[in-house]
DNA sequence: TAGGCCATCTGGTCCT
DNA sequence: AGGACCAGATGGCCTA
């Protein structure tokens, strides 16, 4: 690994800057080799510096009483502050201290990730594979907000296309496409640019009666054109006239978010741990609030358990959602068959947000 | 190969 | 004084 760095420190030698050119390819090579950061080692090499550096001040104190006679006898007074020279042991102290702040900074971003990685957790489209990006997740993670408390705002919940577009409002088209994933939609059924070319009903009103306009509405000032931000909010808001039945298709979706979100607020006073996510990777539902005993990390509930709804005749959600929204049924996703096992779980898992 | 994303270093500023 | 936080700079990796 061949590295060019312009020393933005003069006061460094060239020593120092070798130092650091070994300290970062150390680290970056152990990186390399676990493929993760380790919190860890920085925590090492932090307390490793604390300890140099109090072996160090001891010789340090002599060595600058030396040389600070010497500037003494050599050259005449100066007034002002005055300038200290750059001695040795000033120098390795200067290192130590860059090298403490470095490890620090480091722990401090390593922090930071964490929590930028527990937060993707809990937004509706999680995979440890395809990662979303830090920024894509904080939008995503401000949408999910917004939408959620929209919908505890108005007391109605959604139709899928428009919680889905919610969603994806300001977001890059490849995310785009992993939320619409992750729900089990085909992108292009919400996609401004092409639904207009294939959903010529489904465009002409405002935003739906339950969805207010976004406040915060993620603008692009000086953003280089797509992927991002290019999602006009008009563009979202236009897929669905009021349910006739009352019931909408993510109703189980939202019943049992509010119910976690209540649950949340009601037993844990202070926040200690990630809200549970009403949904997963691939439009799962997973919790961590008294899952049933063989309950894996993530089950297929959200999305699916409508697209079981519909298996078992239901018609509560494609069929219905097909005519509200104009969608043919080829945009809508293959519906994956569940075993009776999953129709069971999905039943109970409805019990129990009822319930609670 | 350009562009996006990321980790790291660095110096400045503010706070305790 | 030292730590936290921040933003700019830099270089590596990856992908379209």
């Amino acid at each position: 690994m061949t590295k060019s760095y312009t020393e933005p420190n003069a006061m460094l030698e060239p020593q120092a800057s070798a130092h650091w050119t070994d300290e970062r390819e150390a680290a970056d090579s152990a990186k390399n080799k676990s493929g993760n950061e380790n919190p860890e080692n920085d925590e090492e090499v932090l307390n490793q510096l604390e300890d140099e550096m109090g072996e160090e001040e001891d010789e340090e104190d002599d060595e600058e009483d030396e040389e600070e006679e010497e500037g003494d006898e050599a050259k005449p007074k100066r007034r002002g502050p005055k300038k200290k020279k750059m001695t040795k042991a000033r120098m390795q102290r200067f290192k130590m201290r860059r090298m403490k702040a470095n490890a620090r900074e480091r722990n401090r971003m390593h922090g930071l990730n964490d929590a930028l990685e527990g937060l993707r957790k809990v937004v509706p489209c999680y995979s440890k594979t395809q990662k979303l990006s830090k920024i894509e997740t904080l939008r995503l993670a401000k949408n999910y907000i917004w939408a959620l408390s929209e919908i505890l705002r108005s007391g109605k919940s959604p139709d899928l296309m428009s919680f889905v577009q919610a969603l994806c409002k300001g977001l890059s088209q490849p995310t785009t496409n992993l939320v619409a994933g992750c729900l089990q939609l085909n992108p292009r059924t919400f996609l401004p640019e092409q639904s207009q070319e294939m959903h010529p009903h489904a465009h002409a009103v405002g935003p739906p009666p339950h969805f207010a306009p976004h406040p915060y509405a993620y603008q692009t000032p000086g953003l280089p054109s797509p992927p991002y931000g290019t999602m006009d909010s008009s563009h979202f808001f236009h897929v669905k006239p009021p349910h006739p039945y009352g019931a909408t298709a993510l109703e189980p979706f939202f019943d049992a978010a509010a119910a976690v979100a209540l649950a949340d607020c009601a037993s844990s006073p202070s926040f200690d741990g990630p809200l549970s996510p009403p949904l997963s990777v691939n439009g799962n539902f997973s919790f961590k609030h008294e899952p049933p005993a063989d309950f894996e990390k993530s089950y297929a509930f959200g999305v699916h358990y409508q697209a079981a709804g519909l298996a078992q005749g239901h018609a509560s959600l494609y069929g219905g959602t097909a005519q509200r929204c104009d969608l043919p049924m080829e945009t809508v996703m293959a519906y994956e068959g569940h075993s009776h096992h999953e129709r069971v779980m999905n039943a109970q898992l409805n019990a129990i947000f009822h319930d609670s």
